[in-house]
DNA sequence: TTGTATGCGTTATCAC
DNA sequence: GTGATAACGCATACAA
């Protein structure tokens, strides 16, 4: 009874202003709630709405916007989907637009700077409010990062500190996450720690490694450089888990000892794992090992992986917050304020680290 | 010199049509490659297109679709995004989609129902033209059929045979990656062999056991029912993994002998080898072991999992080639056929699984 | 081959 | 408190 068949004749305000017997613009102030319905008549409203709902009235999202010129969505530039770090972050943003009244427009750059600048256009063009960039540590500063700045739109990178005006930036707390790490290794009695670093040029790594450095100087714990290596820079999330393998065989054949393993995120602890599997040895039996992310593989690997958590779903709704803050002060200065927020990583105990025996 | 500051007065057709001369009919024409643009003269066109470049206009996508009553885009409904699974099937309905005008919105249901009809209501007044499902194997189709069936939409499901009017489906041949699996381990010399089915009122699961099943036929190999288990009914896309490790534990303890195991999927062989571990066993020593899928991450675990791969960017690929043929037969039928399209799974060699000694 | 006029469904600005 | 009217930017039937 209460649809109406009408399949080819849309249903538009006008038919709800004729069937509620007021003028369209009453009508569309009621129903899409602007500022002056505050002064509509509460049995105005009612009689409004109840027919709207009673022809199913769906407002034209397009006419809507034309008019408007407001889209109510915001952009979601992901740098790459198929990395595992990604997706939980895209949750948290997800479920924090949600609750208001944004539409989250999701594009994947696969990890293509070409991509990225077009998908970054397409979203100029649909009028999208707002910009959250989910960076992975692929993320390369130097094209991307401009393609952003000069565009005049409210923007927040997360999983990546991006240093540049009017840009946000949500991560983890690298440098803490690199202390717990080591320190975790440090309380099972390892003494003699090896560390995988990530590639140089990323702040990341660098941070992590300071973390680590920090610890060691506190508890006067001399860092052997000969089982210090570092990952080359590369253009694949996966490179990683190669990367691990190819670097701890080195170093197991460079016969320096150790007893444990920093690396720099879980694909690397993977590769670790696998080239001990090489030599016919196994973690954490022969060398105990701690991966950073916590990306849902980690969990499911043989052994468990312990790790350093990113709190990915968080940064997600932190980066969203973020960015809906300056969206709803509406047409204040319209831009994110350059703050880094800092989220804190914690430690996941899996099976993959072991005192030392 | 080309771009003109015009950042907050937009350069709209009107724009185009004073400065280049001729009337805005004309120059939209051309612009929209409209049909009629064929009898517009070369020079016009070149005239047009220069102007048009120099403003840097920009058509409104929105004033675009609410006259022409189309939106050039396509909703991509995936059920969970967090399935390694979609991620690939994802990047070839991009990649297909890219070469065409329509642009993909996606929408993640993270495994939800009453999210999954929301999204589909939202696609909906966002005016898609067409709808791309990708399922993973908890889709639900009880409720979540009803809910396509009677959209008026072309629709195209892939992961998923769902047998439905006017909805497409684009998955894996089961029954094949059944049969190549256990031929596989028979190759290798491997005679009595476990087997831990999905759910089963999942059509998939009882595909690929009619493959093993045919195979045991073929060779008069004889299938040990008290080796064969069956996964769970569940919830969630990493239940698999929980779910092989308690099974295979079972089949550990019940002391019935088995060299080699069949899973249902990757998540489930991972599980299986957890529970290898548990009890001091590994693959492919104590127990060959081969999966399904090829997820990302069978390539990153130690042994590295022999598998069954679903050729995954390809059904996206298949999927969105299917839903554009009706798109383009604009105002035919509008209906996508019902035919289930098929693809061929693929044997992965990696280390799981091994020459019975 | 090109120009004119009209309307898509909505919201904003006024007037009442 | 509510209603008339004019845009928003574009595409299309029709006229020329």
């Amino acid at each position: 009874m209460a649809a109406p068949k009408s399949k080819s004749t849309r249903v538009t305000l006008i038919d709800v202003a004729r069937k509620s017997g007021f003028s369209p613009s009453t009508v569309s102030i009621v129903l899409s709630e602007a500022p002056l319905s505050r002064y509509v008549a509460a049995k105005t409203k009612e009689r409004i709405r109840k027919t709207a709902q009673s022809l199913g009235y769906r407002p034209d999202v397009f006419a809507r916007s034309l008019r408007s010129r407001r889209s109510h969505t915001v952009g979601v530039l992901v740098f790459d989907i198929s990395d595992p770090f990604c997706v939980l972050i895209l949750r948290g943003i997800e479920k924090t637009l949600q609750s208001t009244s944004y539409l989250p427009i999701l594009m994947d750059a696969h990890h293509d700077r070409k991509q990225f600048e077009g998908y970054l256009e397409l979203l100029m063009e649909r009028r999208v409010e707002g910009l959250i960039v989910v960076a992975n540590w692929l993320f390369d500063e130097g094209g991307l990062l401009e393609a952003l700045k000069n565009k005049h739109m409210p923007t927040v990178v997360v999983g990546r500190d991006v240093s540049e005006k009017h840009i946000g930036s949500v991560i983890v707390d690298n440098e803490a996450g690199g202390y717990i790490a080591i320190k975790h290794l440090y309380e099972l009695g390892h003494r003699r720690i090896a560390v995988i670093r990530g590639p140089r040029m990323l702040s990341d790594s660098n941070r992590r490694w300071s973390g680590i450095q920090r610890f060691a100087a506190e508890q006067g714990l001399q860092l052997d450089e000969r089982v210090v290596r570092e990952l080359p820079g590369a253009i694949d999330p996966f490179s990683g888990f190669e990367g691990g393998a190819q670097l701890t065989e080195e170093l197991l054949q460079s016969r320096s000892k150790f007893t444990a393993l920093v690396a720099f995120d879980d694909l690397t602890a993977l590769g670790a794992i696998r080239a001990l599997a090489r030599e016919d040895r196994s973690a954490p039996r022969d060398c105990s090992i701690i991966g950073f992310d916590d990306v849902p593989l980690a969990a499911l690997s043989t052994p468990g992986i312990t790790t350093i958590r990113q709190p990915m779903e968080q940064m997600g709704s932190a980066a969203t917050n973020r960015l809906l803050e300056v969206l709803r002060e509406s047409s204040g200065s319209g831009q994110v304020s350059t703050d880094l927020e800092l989220l804190p990583p914690s430690l996941v105990l899996r099976d993959s680290t072991s005192r030392l025996a």
